[in-house]
DNA sequence: AGCATATTGGTGTTGCTGGCAACAAATTGG
DNA sequence: CCAATTTGTTGCCAGCAACACCAATATGCT
């Protein structure tokens, strides 16, 4: 192996990487489209596309007959054969999902477990279950790679995942038995950083480059970060957790705990007491929610938008991004009425950050992690699609 | 002109840059430095710095004695004679500089006003001196662009002055008719993302690539955002306005106002009155507060430092940067104890967030925006050292 | 002093990449 | 059936960085 590339090597693998990423993200596309998006020669696309086609990346079909004048183009699309897995370890079940070169998640599984896992029992189930696929569903595929989403925080260096509270991990390495496991790279991330990666790619915030992305789960309040179209991270890996900042109460009445943390006062065990509900998923409670008998559930609603709402003028005031993604029971809070959620957030941010400012709840449901995580485990192929 | 330039000569277009930027930011260096920096080869090196020291940007001296084994490499530094304008408009005075290549502050100027510049009034002045320079101090000197930090809102795509509230300017274009006036090229950006810059390249957050700075100034509390080492601007310029969030209060008897933003709460004014000051510098406020009697100045100092110490956890919790820099008073409020004022963060921060986190004051004493601003104007050269 | 060794600059050659022009192919529309 | 239009294909060219080889200059050992 040679010790360094040549730099007009590195113009290639780029070129190679951007054609690929085009109809991974955007689909199939004819050679004249890749050309015009791409803004290189007909043959150098030609070119580079005969090279993705004969490593198996992509294939060639017949021109769609779009009667157009002139010669037909044909279409050139992702080979649903290559695909990444994505994993998301939990407390109660590991989901498992292949999803394919284009972004289709081909199958998925949700293996419940019996008691929580520790880094030993989630690599032996998931090393199980991923070599029974390799011999059945996806016989015939190319394993690109798995992505882990962690609930907790994971160490951007290396994968480490320094502390998932629910899980019980801390400082535990699940990168290096996984791959010695399945001799495949895998990639480390927070759930929800990767959670904002789907939802830039496939989901509301399509097109957008600055996004923030927050999700509210059983266990708390987790965020993502997408700016100028890249996903930060922070020095160590660590950004995106909104869940420990504290909010801006300006109605003390509001305010359920001393010096509490947004988690703390925005909470889905609180929204799940009001609703007077014992057990459920978001759908269950958004439903208990809206036919709650009095006051108490729809005050508990108000109460926590209007913290939310704090919190999120200050990120859009602070980062200015052009679209804000609410997962979780986030959605649900603003979906109980998203007009005025919105309006109070315009309210208290500035003007001109609020003028271009879109909100919106997520699109993708609960494949989100698994269509995240896998994206991970794809960044190498798409980084360098001939390398070895 | 040509339409594209093909991807081959982008190439030697960013290796230029490549060169350029290491001698310009990081001093002068030998040859054989910049190749094993660069991972250039030799060769290559080589031809990269005679199509440099041909247009004029580096001169090359002979070898420095450093008495090192082999051939001595030749030093290749940036040529301060190429030089960008870093301008400053404020409502009592217009501040200019010119800054060489190699980021030395070659001359400045602080022209005091009479009256709150118009943009006319500002682009005259500006001008005029400007003109001046060229044929004195700067005569025989290659001036690239000019750079504006504007104490407002600045929308990225075209430099607007959206709202600059202490000068009076509302959508207000001041590149046009500065670059009209002078033949240079203008680039107008928000004076603290231009002081972030200044921060970043040579200051106290060097080598550190995501950093948030914050400054206090008369008028209020901006801030900037370097995130994996890019300078953050948001989706339409307008990222940083820390000063407009609503900070976590959690002891109501520290609020000064109801629903007030962190401007209002941690605020230049306050500190003044709590000193008994009517006018002067931060150096004046800083020996005012030190020397105050009775404890009214300590309790304003404490109270607003522990405000501007849950902000500053909140940011290092969302973005986990490795360094936050303190500019203008908020230095001040940390510098009266250092240590204290850092723990108080950490202990409101994430562990993991903390423990690579750094916070400094300001490095950079007035000459901050000059240097910015004229960064800003070196982009353009830096990205493309040969073009037109 | 003399020689081997190490490091770097200089020069010409080589290999790779994308652009380009000319030609061929495929389709529409009259 | 032909003109117009668009796109794929082919062969050639220019730009760029790597490489090999030689020259220059220093150190260190004998």
């Amino acid at each position: 192996m040679k010790e360094r590339a040549t730099a007009v090597e590195a113009v290639r693998r780029t070129n190679l990487g951007e054609v690929l990423r085009l109809v991974h993200r955007h689909g199939p596309r004819s050679r004249s489209l890749l050309t015009a998006d791409t803004g290189l020669n007909r043959s150098t696309v030609a070119d580079l596309v005969t090279a993705l086609a004969e490593r198996g990346l992509v294939t060639e079909q017949e021109p769609d007959g779009n009667k157009r004048v002139g010669r037909p183009s044909p279409v050139v699309s992702a080979n649903p054969d290559v695909v990444a897995i994505g994993v998301n370890p939990e407390v109660d079940a590991i989901e498992i999902g292949a999803v394919s070169l284009g972004g289709g998640l081909r199958t998925r599984a949700r293996l419940e477990l019996t008691r929580v896992p520790t880094v030993a029992d989630a690599v032996a189930t998931i090393a199980d279950l991923v070599t029974r696929w390799q011999s059945e569903e996806l016989s015939g595929c190319r394993i690109v790679g798995l992505g882990v989403a962690v609930p907790g925080l994971v160490r951007a260096s290396d994968g480490l995942v320094r502390l998932a509270p629910h899980l019980g991990w801390r400082d535990e390495d699940i990168a290096t038995p996984l791959a010695e496991a399945l001799g495949l790279p895998v990639a480390v991330d927070n759930d929800a950083s990767l959670g904002a990666r789907a939802e830039h790619l496939f989901g509301a915030a399509r097109e957008h480059a600055d996004v923030v992305y927050l999700n509210g789960g059983a266990s708390g309040i987790g965020g993502g970060l997408i700016l100028d179209g890249t996903l930060i991270r922070g020095s160590g890996g660590y950004a995106g957790e909104w869940g420990q900042t504290r909010p801006g109460i300006a109605n003390e009445a509001h305010r359920r705990t001393h010096d509490g943390v947004l988690e703390d006062e925005v909470n889905r065990a609180r929204l799940m007491a009001a609703a007077m509900l014992v057990a459920g998923d978001d759908h269950a409670l958004a439903a208990a929610l809206a036919g709650a008998p009095g006051p108490t559930a729809d005050e508990e609603v108000v109460r926590q938008r209007r913290v939310l709402a704090a919190t999120i003028s200050n990120a859009a005031n602070v980062l200015n991004p052009s679209m804000i993604v609410l997962g979780g029971f986030l959605g649900i809070l603003r979906d109980r009425d998203p007009e005025g959620f919105d309006a109070d957030v315009r309210e208290r941010s500035l003007a001109v950050a609020a003028e271009d400012l879109e909100i919106a709840s997520a699109a993708l449901g609960q494949d989100r992690l698994l269509i995240g995580a896998a994206e991970a485990a794809f960044a190498g192929l798409l980084a360098d699609p001939l390398g070895s």
